[in-house]
Formats: C-alpha cells, sequence, structure tokens
DNA sequence: CCGATTAACCGAACAGTGTTAGGTTAACCC
DNA sequence: GGGTTAACCTAACACTGTTCGGTTAATCGG
C-alpha cells in the first residue's frame, strides 16, 4: 500500500488502540506488530508516528496520570491528601495492566511532577516542613501504587483446596476472588484514612 | 563440550548467578543467553536444570521472600505489623530489581501465603474480625510493595533546571537522588508509623 | 571389566520481539 | 505539471525464550 488518500494513523490513534490491547491483554500483550495489525497496517509504519515503543507507553501513561485531580485541597489538608488519593487510585485502576509500567519511574513524568508539586505545595501551606510534606507525599504514593499494584486478593484461587490445611487462618481465602474488588477497595481506604489519622 | 567430568551447573549456582545478573543490570537485563555466559555455558544447556525463566524468577522470588521474618507478633500486634513490614522491606530493597516481578503475584507463592496466614493469624488472635485482619495485611502489603517499587526518590534528576520554575514547590528536588535512601527509608518509617498508629 | 543407560552439555533452529533502511506512491504546494 | 514530502510498504538486523537432536562423559548393573 502506498500513500492512502486519508491517513491510516495519528498518535492518537496509536495511543488509544494500545490502551485498549493493553487493557485487553496484559501489558505483554501489548506489541508493536499486533498493535500494527489491528490498526490496518504493518508494523514499520508505526514509527513514522511514534518514537519508540516506550515512548508510546510513557504517552499513554501521561494521559492516564493527566486525569488524576489534585484540586481538593481547599478544605483542609486531610481531606485533601484523601481526595487526591481516592483520584488517583481510581485512574490507575481503570488500566491495572499498565501500572507496572507506570511505577518503574514515576518522578520522570511531568504529569506526576506537576500533581507532586501541587501536593507538596499544600502540605507545606497547611504547616508541614518540606521534608515532612516530602515524605508525606511519599507514603501516599506508597498507598496508592501498592493498592494498584500488588492488586492484593487477584491472584488468589477460588479452589478451597489450596488453602485448607497449610494454612490454618486462611480457610477462607478461595472466597477472596470473588469480592476481590470490593475488598481492594475497601483495604485501600482502610488504610489510607488510617494514615491520615495517624499522621 | 560434552559432558564435563564435574558439573558446570547447578539450580543453585544458576540462581545465584541470576540474581547477581538482575541486582546488576535490572530486571530486563537478565536473558537466559547473558546468564549462560557467565556461568560459561549455552544458553540450552540451562534448561537441563532450569523449566523456564519464569519458573527460575519465582524460585529466585521465593528465596527472597523466605527470608522475611513475621515472627515477631508475641508482644503486641501493633509491634508485630512494624516488625513484620520492616523485615519485609528489609529483604525487598535488597534487591530492588525484582520487585515489579515479585508484586505481580504475590498472592500464589507459598513463602508469601505463609506469612500471610501468620499475619492473619495473629491479627485476629488480637481481636479484629478476619474481615478486618485481611484489610489489615493488604494495608501493609501496600505499603512495603510500594516503597520497596516506586522507589519514590529514585528517578528525580540531579539537574536544578529541571525543576526550578516549572515546579514552584519542588525546587529543591534535585537534591533528592543525593538521600534518596535515606528519604526513602524516613518515608517508609513514616508511613508504616502513621498507617499502625491510626487503625 | 564391559556394556547400557543416563546426565550434561552443545549447535542449530523456530517463532517471536523492537527497530531501521530503503523503496514506492499518493497527496500537496508553487 | 513538476518537485517535495508524507505515509505506507518489504526486508532485514539483532535480539529474545525455548526446543530438538546430537555427542560425550560419568555412572551403574552384571
Amino acid at each position: 500500500m502506498p500513500r492512502p488518500s486519508t491517513p491510516l494513523l495519528s498518535p492518537d490513534r496509536i495511543r488509544s488502540v494500545a490502551l485498549a490491547i493493553i487493557d485487553r491483554d496484559g501489558l505483554d500483550g501489548l506489541s508493536m506488530r499486533k498493535l500494527a495489525a489491528e490498526l490496518g497496517v504493518q508494523a514499520a509504519s508505526l514509527y513514522g508516528h511514534v518514537r519508540t515503543k516506550d515512548q508510546l507507553l510513557n504517552d499513554i501513561a501521561s494521559s492516564i496520570l493527566s486525569t488524576v485531580d489534585v484540586s481538593g485541597f481547599t478544605v483542609d489538608w486531610r481531606e485533601g491528601l484523601i481526595r487526591c488519593a481516592r483520584s488517583y487510585r481510581t485512574a490507575l485502576s481503570s488500566h491495572p495492566n499498565i501500572v507496572p509500567f507506570l511505577a518503574y519511574g514515576p518522578a520522570g513524568r511531568d504529569e506526576s511532577l506537576q500533581r507532586l508539586d501541587l501536593l507538596h505545595g499544600a502540605l507545606v501551606d497547611a504547616g508541614w516542613s518540606r521534608r515532612e510534606a516530602t515524605m508525606i507525599a511519599a507514603g501516599l504514593m506508597y498507598i496508592v501504587f501498592g493498592s494498584a499494584l500488588s492488586s492484593f486478593s487477584s491472584g488468589f484461587s477460588a479452589d478451597p483446596a489450596d488453602y485448607s490445611g497449610r494454612y490454618p487462618h486462611l480457610d477462607r481465602a478461595h472466597l477472596l476472588p470473588g469480592v476481590a474488588r470490593e475488598l481492594d477497595r475497601d483495604s485501600f481506604e482502610l488504610a489510607l484514612a488510617a494514615f491520615v489519622r495517624g499522621l
């Protein structure tokens, strides 16, 4: 195929289809050839619109992070922390498969830095020292990324035989998959509430 | 080379060299061919001792997790949680490059389940409901994995120009790399203390 | 002590990966 | 209408994990 009358590709379309593949097939399920195929194109053509696969993933990550809302610091800092963390988690849990990639280096992304900057400033305004503000922000990120990533309850088997006997206190762990999402959310809320209350 | 008089390979030696490569070159820096080369052997020979690369990584992960000590629950549950979390973090932060792999599915590993079982039982003994115990254990894992993984302070640039102007509250972020390890530890301790206190 | 078996390694290959170089043609601008 | 550029292609490179079949040394049974 030579140059088509209307372009088949655009950075936006590539990102959107790539994210759909990641959501559907996981992070390892995305390859440039598969992505190209779903776009009706050969793999090499992607490189006219995207510098590298890593850059593509970074762009997708940035677009996800840009949906995080840290504007809830008007009331008080405790409520602000909670709102910020919830917004982060909402953004991450809508695309859980890309979280491992995100977690590699959040500090380097402009979107992360912008939000971190706001968070840090709000904490300092609330009376915390710069060092304390940094550590509190870090702790909040621990909970957000830990909950989005480890996805605690997913990964448990649904077969009771895998637990009974060997792990005396986990004799009901096989029930976890059924309530995984709810339990994940509640665990996050508990951890978040305890952390903020304990500050 | 035919069969050597004394075997060059053993599962233990393979695991140990593989972990050394991961520590040195990162998780992506480990390939079966490179691993074989450092063992003085061809890649195919590894498969006489190791089922797959994934299995090899799982074995390494298990050996790391098996160093985690959750026996500190004799005194009270708060102190027990803190000791357990510290032991986890110590184990993980000595091999940070493998943490992303570990975080994929900690629930499936026998070593994780054993420690989770003890943790869960101790919390129930302390008076928490089963559901609460599960959520508290999950919250603890959030902080442990979040801190081990996101490695908050690593990833910041050492160049002030990257921050000044653009992020008004982060004008000293370039100092972070120099104190990264200390700050990471302090942030973890703060998050852990706040979480446990807030329960 | 000798023969069969097995254990341990190797070379070559397969299918897959990200990425690049060079070619072809349609669309666009002057 | 000719030149330039943009958008795609094919083919290839250097990798990846893994498997197959072969070669030889160690080991065990009689």
